[in-house]
DNA sequence: TCAAGATTGATGCAGCTGCATCAAATGGGG
DNA sequence: CCCCATTTGATGCAGCTGCATCAATCTTGA
């Protein structure tokens, strides 16, 4: 339990680190640059979008997006304050409540999907081949589970336009 | 500039973002828990134990630790509030200054290591060969370099005891 | 020499995060 | 049926971040 990291874990540990939050960055700046929120809207965004009738008791969005409950809260606030999505009551159970996608919601999503590919596209895409991508998926996987015991019942969370981080 | 990313680099960016962010969070809760500060503070007294005279100009470390200027700023203040580090003029140059590591900052710089260093082998060290970690190094400098066209003179800022993020 | 620009560092403000806590509603066991 | 634990969501507080801006000093070039 106190073994010391080899090099190569302890360089590995510093590229993530470093290289996400420059990557992280840049992909930020392109959105902000390009007038838009950031990408966590676009996260909640998406996963109201996607849901059948669009839209999502809190909680769920909050364990679609592995935040904490408070920062749900505080997110779903400021949607609603721009207009992008409204809360619902929730007959059923008084304590709750549903968050729904406006229209203005559903086209804000969609028009920050081009943006944000794009820059996914600049930043990762292009650096990498498929077969690299998918190397370089297995080895973040390892890391991935097992952290925090997270149960994401359908791995994976990405289709067609849908990265939702 | 528009074209698509392919699946597998959408993939992998939302492993970049998802995995560093709980292996992350699972290093600082760690650290955290063992009653330790942030590891920023970690990096910031890092550097300075590691330079010659024990003392470093705020824009050095600015550039070292690759945060922005007022974020430094504030950072040195954290840390010379708490008797971590302190501040002395620079005689040639009065806007600036020097910051000097204090006998406390480079106790707990090494206190910390220990608990940081079990942290990356807990989280990192154990998940991954080291051909493997080697692996995943080479594949995350792919996407480092040219992003924000970074200039570390030394690339590799990893000796003995020496994870600075 | 001196004015314009660059460098160094600090700070007010707004927004976001984590933590602790609160209130309301639900649900289950005795 | 009622009390208590649980679930759901909101919020006050402190700390941190980014942004813009400021002041002081240094450097450069005409």
């Amino acid at each position: 339990m106190k073994r010391k990291p080899s090099t190569e874990a302890t360089s590995a540990w510093i590229r993530l680190m470093r290289v996400q939050s420059r990557v992280l960055d840049c992909v930020e700046q392109d959105l902000k640059k390009a007038g838009f929120p950031p990408l966590a809207w676009y996260d909640a965004l998406l996963e109201l979008s996607r849901a059948p009738s669009g839209e999502l008791r809190p909680v769920e969005l909050e364990r679609q997006m592995l935040i904490p409950q408070y920062s749900t809260s505080r997110l779903i606030d400021r949607l609603v304050d721009e207009g992008l999505a409204s809360r619902r009551e929730c007959k059923i159970d008084k304590r709750g409540q549903f968050v729904e996608i406006t229209e203005a919601g559903r086209e804000l999503q969609k028009r920050m999907w081009g943006a944000y590919s794009a820059a996914i596209e600049k930043y990762v895409g292009s650096k990498l081949s498929d077969a690299d991508a998918v190397k370089l998926c297995g080895l973040l996987d390892r890391l991935g589970c097992s952290c925090g015991e997270m149960k994401l019942p359908p791995v994976a969370n990405v289709n067609e336009t849908s990265p939702s981080r």
